[in-house]
DNA sequence: TTAAGATAAATACAGTTTGTATGTAACATG
DNA sequence: CATGTTACATACAAACTGTATTTATCTTAA
């Protein structure tokens, strides 16, 4: 029962977390670059769980330090405050869904193809652990709404809205740019239902039958 | 410049904000429920302000009691914490926006008017000033996805969810639950937009282009 | 290799915020 | 009008935030 203290003091066990089964031989001799990788990717590892278990506002940087073997100066010395701290979670979780979108459409030709596969690909890259929510349920309130859209508003919609402009060439822009912007919503609800444990069958096929009936129902080329 | 004051301390200046301009005669006598109401109704605006204006986790209370001419005495006398004022204030919100609806679309008939006219109601209600934000920007985030989705969770989505089991006899229901669901979101990113001052006509003939095409589409009766 | 500079991380500090406990004023009721 | 109850203010103890300062670790070039 000696661990209510409201100071910063480390008990002078470096690199806790990581190592701490390691006897501990001399000096381990990190590069710069090395230190600064695994204390930054430490940091928004235990960043990032706690917000997802606790919210946002309810996670406190001294609790957050403490777990990851850190003291606050080593949090303030890679991020400006506890905002940027998590931009920069919700940044890596959206690169990392455009990413692997890219990679699993890139060869592909067909259209119809291409909107199938990076359909798949979409749910796979939302449904890693923490990402719809992060990215869907808090970003918006964090970064405000328009940024948190900024960040996931993939090329995959810039794709959609020409398909939706081809199969039905009578809208005007404004409305064919309206129509992509609620299916997009449609796609992030799917793919956050799915992240949770919905039946990605019967989602898939709702999004499906709704595009399907768009493209076919309107002007067939 | 004599406003730097951490303590709470009062100016003795009761019922200052609602009644500044009055002299003052001598002892106005409110009642118990009416001194409650309105000392509720002026901490939920205030927050409610400041939610919108700042974020949830960059307002603080002393700040808002300040703002609002009262003391933090008065805010937990009425609210347990900040997160139950929040809920307070979001589900006043959630609440009225099925009031207007269901007002709206009481005494029609015809499932096509109800669905028209009901789809406006919802714009209109969900562009009060705030009260998207609140409900599908920082709800989601301060009470968790679940929580807020059971919120807005209209009546209106149970028509829905009806009419495209009518139209469409072939789905089965998880598949039906999901196209009610991703629908659902694409009204409410439909209503948030407007709400910010997008295109209110485009977003209406989007959604309904979907819908339509959806019902006529597959199995006509 | 090592001294000087740069980067990483710990400690120290000042101001705020949160929730609670306690005290006081206003209203209600027999 | 005395007594109980409700509304609100004040006081207090943590806890949290961000910054300034100091110490440790790594880099580089003479």
């Amino acid at each position: 029962m000696q661990d209510v203290c409201k100071c910063d003091r480390q008990v002078s066990k470096r690199r806790s977390a990581l190592e701490a089964t390691i006897p501990q031989t001399h000096a381990p001799r990190r590069t710069q670059a090395e230190r600064r990788a695994e204390t930054r990717t430490l940091l928004m590892g235990t960043a990032r769980r706690l917000f997802l278990e606790k919210g946002y506002d309810r996670t406190g940087m001294p609790e957050l330090v403490k777990e990851a073997g850190l003291t606050r100066g080593a949090l303030y010395h890679h991020f400006e405050d506890k905002e940027h701290l998590f931009r920069t979670i919700a940044e890596e979780d959206a690169q990392a869904i455009g990413r692997h979108i890219d990679e699993k459409t890139r060869d592909i030709e067909d259209p119809d193809q291409a909107m199938e596969i990076g359909t798949q690909a979409y749910f796979d890259a939302m449904a890693v652990p923490g990402r719809a929510t992060i990215l869907l349920a808090l970003a918006p309130a964090v970064l405000g709404a328009k940024q948190a859209r900024a960040l996931t508003a993939t090329e995959g919609s810039a794709e959609l809205r020409d398909g939706l402009a081809k199969a039905m060439p009578d809208l005007n822009g404004s409305t064919l740019d309206a129509l992509t912007d609620v299916l997009s919503a449609a796609f992030d609800r799917a793919g956050f239902e799915i992240a949770q444990g919905a039946d990605r069958d019967a989602y898939t096929e709702a999004l499906f039958r709704i595009i399907g009936t768009l493209l076919e129902g309107s002007a067939p080329s």
